[in-house]
RNA sequence: CUGGAUAUAGCUCAGACUGGUAGAGCGCUUGCUUCGGGAGCAAGAGGCCGCAGGUUCAAAUCCUGUUAUCCAGACCA
């Protein structure tokens, strides 16, 4: 057990911070909110980036950079979106020792920006659609931060495309859902639900907003990306107009999409454990690392010449840059193992004198402490089958756990109780109006995560009003 | 912004009621012994007691003001 972590059963929000001071992924800034991101957590973020550009690519977009600073009015353009944002901006009103002539915001998000630029690139048919996706930081002044889960200023992505049709639009929208989806549960091994938000969760100023939501291990659930699409709002307020194949000027579709660094706040809550940190292997910057163990100097020679064996072996396999060598002389081994294992490094393998003579090496599961001793004549087959019977172990443990937490609810009575008893995924009917939803909202803190599209439709009835229903909601409290 | 709490070593905190040379544990440094799941001993380094005033021969301690942080609410990826 470590002693550097409270245990989640004690303290959840405790443990949550426990983990990231312990596995040294980031700290607090001298700025209220913002969050210095520490090398092994940028890791993982730029693991996350690898994956998903290249995927982004695949399909069909491209990289660029607009800039972090927008004039105010261009906010003020599209109005559900002012109304979303104006509580937490933050304002450039001096620059160069003077005041401006017109105040400038930090980007809280570029749809304004993009779609001003938009509209002077985008002339014809010809020109759609138009792909693009940029990697940035934002910032939006919340009132109560936490690592990774809300912070000041995060990084993210955000994508912005513009279409002939509302259908291509929508088209779009629905594809980069799934490619969040896909890369949540293949790379993340986390499991989400993908669905539609409520009119009154929509992004400030899109048409249709969609999400995917996972479980935590404390039962609330976290909303980890979202795509929109923005209809013609921005297009409208922006003038993004082209001429259409029959010669006329129309409004182009817009969508826009992203994902954060909260993300890894959710790998951190789904599967982390008492003793810290647990990465998925394919997500893991090191997946792989071995710990030198021996006493006498003549040892210690014979032990580093096989550690190297293994370690270029695997990085055949693996890539060099996954398989790490602890080769600080001034740790003792256990205090190594513990190191990382709060790091979350999915596979270690010890080896000691014991291992030189075998020519092998024990390898310990960071999941489940399972111990194997592995030859070196099939390493090269056998640490790679280990690290995917980790990412799915952790996927199918996650899955479990979910559908475990995972109920449908027929009376607000059982609705309560089920939070009363901890809570989950609560799977009941809405009779579709916000008031509802408030009032469900103020006296059990559960929001409407998403209109998910895996439950099939189903005549119900409102737990609330006794409205009918057409399908049920998922309900949970939530980050 | 509204309630409640707290500011003393890198971290967690004692000391304050009853004013009198700044403390502990962990961490850090050095050395020796250890080393297959967070080691032991020894010697060290480290603090304008949040900040500004006041009372007093004397303030971490008493008084006033101020700032910041944490928890709970309103907002949110």
């Amino acid at each position: 057990m470590a002693k550097n972590i409270t245990a989640r059963a004690e303290n959840f929000p405790q443990w949550y911070q426990d983990v990231i001071a312990a596995g040294e992924l980031a700290d607090h800034s001298p700025v209220k909110g913002c969050m210095v991101i520490r090398p092994t957590g940028y890791a993982i973020w730029e693991a996350m980036q690898a994956t998903l550009d290249r995927t982004f690519k695949e399909t069909g977009h491209v990289n660029a950079y607009f800039p972090l600073l927008i004039p105010e009015s261009f906010i003020t353009k599209e109005a559900e979106h002012v109304e979303g944002f104006a509580p937490e901006l933050a304002v450039v009103t001096h620059a160069g020792g003077k005041e401006l002539e017109e105040n400038l915001v930090i980007r809280p998000t570029s749809e304004t920006i993009i779609g001003h630029m938009y509209a002077k690139w985008i002339k014809s048919y010809r020109d759609l659609p138009l792909l693009i996706n940029q990697w940035a930081n934002v910032m939006r002044w919340e009132l109560r931060t936490r690592l990774f889960l809300r912070t000041t200023e995060f990084l993210w992505q955000e994508g912005h495309t513009a279409h002939e049709t509302y259908e291509e639009a929508q088209g779009e929208t629905l594809k980069m859902l799934q490619v969040y989806q896909d890369f949540l549960q293949e790379v993340c091994a986390i499991p989400v639900i993908a669905g539609a938000k409520p009119e009154h969760e929509k992004f400030p100023g899109a048409r249709d907003t969609y999400t995917v939501e996972a479980l935590m291990q404390d039962n609330k659930a976290l909303q980890i990306a979202t795509s929109h699409n923005l209809g013609q709002n921005f297009a409208k307020a922006f003038e993004i107009k082209y001429l259409s194949r029959d010669n006329q000027l129309e409004y182009a579709w817009t969508t826009s999409w992203g994902c954060t660094t909260r993300m890894i706040g959710g790998v951190i809550m789904v599967h982390g454990d008492d003793d810290g940190l647990i990465i998925p292997p394919k997500l893991a910057p090191t997946q792989v690392v071995i710990v030198p163990i021996f006493k006498r100097a003549e040892e210690r020679e014979q032990v580093y010449e096989h550690a190297e064996k293994i370690k270029a072996k695997l990085g055949q396999v693996l890539g060099k840059l996954r398989v790490s060598l602890d080769s600080r002389d001034d740790l003792r081994p256990s205090d190594k193992f513990f190191h990382w294992v709060q790091r979350g490094v999915p596979l270690r393998i010890e080896v000691g004198p014991m291992d030189v003579k075998k020519q092998s090496g024990m390898t310990v599961r960071r999941d489940n402490r399972a111990k194997e001793p592995v030859s070196l004549e099939v390493m090269a087959e056998r640490i790679p089958a280990i690290l995917a019977e980790i990412q799915a172990g952790l996927y199918q443990t996650a899955l479990d756990r979910r559908e475990a937490h995972s109920v449908q609810v027929e009376s607000y009575a059982e609705f309560k109780e089920v939070l009363a008893q901890g809570g989950g995924l609560i799977y009941a009917h809405w009779d579709g109006t916000r008031e509802t939803a408030q009032q469900i909202q103020e006296e059990t803190k559960a929001t409407i995560r998403c209109i998910p599209t895996h439950v099939p439709a189903e005549e119900g009835v409102c737990m609330i009003s006794g409205k009918p229903s057409e399908q049920r909601v998922l309900f949970a409290q939530s980050y």
